[in-house]
DNA sequence: CAAATACATGAACACATGCTCATGTATTTG
DNA sequence: CAAATACATGAGCATGTGTTCATGTATTTG
């Protein structure tokens, strides 16, 4: 500490007392929990991925099997597979079983949504 | 590839070619080219960090010093240094010296904003 | 039924990441 | 100036991650 602010209690942001804080900002709703950061950057890990990027954004435009992801991507359809199982496990994508081909697509709009504010965001600040 | 649909070319999706595409969603941009899908993944992996949302989380409310920041998480200073240097060289926050101490806080608004964006989300779909 | 196709999955390896520990650099204090 | 404080940083290590390779499972085709 900085022996020169006491502000509240060193630890356990959860358990409140937004006492003196006042929140500069309304919504930021207070510090993270460990556990509620921990789930945050679950997820953000799953979109964090050049792969999983490059195949939201495909799924973005339209429906695709595995094997039309794949050499859109120039890659094998196992590592395709894997990363599919891994946005699925997410929740991020949802698929349906034709035949013998499995066609993905984005699970709802919030995942495109998030993944265009994020592009957008990024496109901007290329100060 | 599916020897049903004759899409376009298997790659380069930065060649454009953005024709019968007719680009659904405006703003989605078409496929992320290989570079700018890596440009994207870095910068999330930046937030994708339990201990770096944390530390935005608390800079979303005010400014802080190293070893304040470092007490409110129960960590030690030089593991927040650490982040806080990642959280620098992605542009996430800014910082003023002032005697030996430094204090961060988060580079502008666009920061804040992502971070709430995320956190909003996450706390919607507890399906 | 046998072969081929489309996809899923486990193991393994190369690589990245976050922390600790030791050390270095300003800045303040005695 | 010497000691202490606040922070930064490099090395090292444990852990996690993405791909390849081999193999397994449905489904279709001959």
């Amino acid at each position: 500490m900085t022996h020169l602010s006491p502000t509240s209690g060193p630890d356990s942001p959860e358990e409140g007392l937004c006492s003196e804080r006042h929140a500069a900002n309304p919504a930021a709703a207070g510090p993270l929990a460990v556990t509620e950061a921990q789930r945050m950057a679950e997820f953000l890990n799953v979109l964090a991925d050049p792969t999983r990027l490059r195949l939201i954004s495909l799924l973005a435009a339209e429906e695709y099997c595995v094997c039309d992801l794949a050499s859109n991507l120039g890659m094998t359809d196992s590592a395709i597979s894997h990363q599919l199982r891994a946005l699925r496990a997410a929740r991020l994508v949802t698929y349906r079983k034709v035949g013998r081909q499995v066609f993905y697509q984005l699970h709802d709009h919030h995942v495109l949504e998030l993944y265009q504010t994020v592009r957008e965001h990024l496109n901007e600040e290329s100060a």
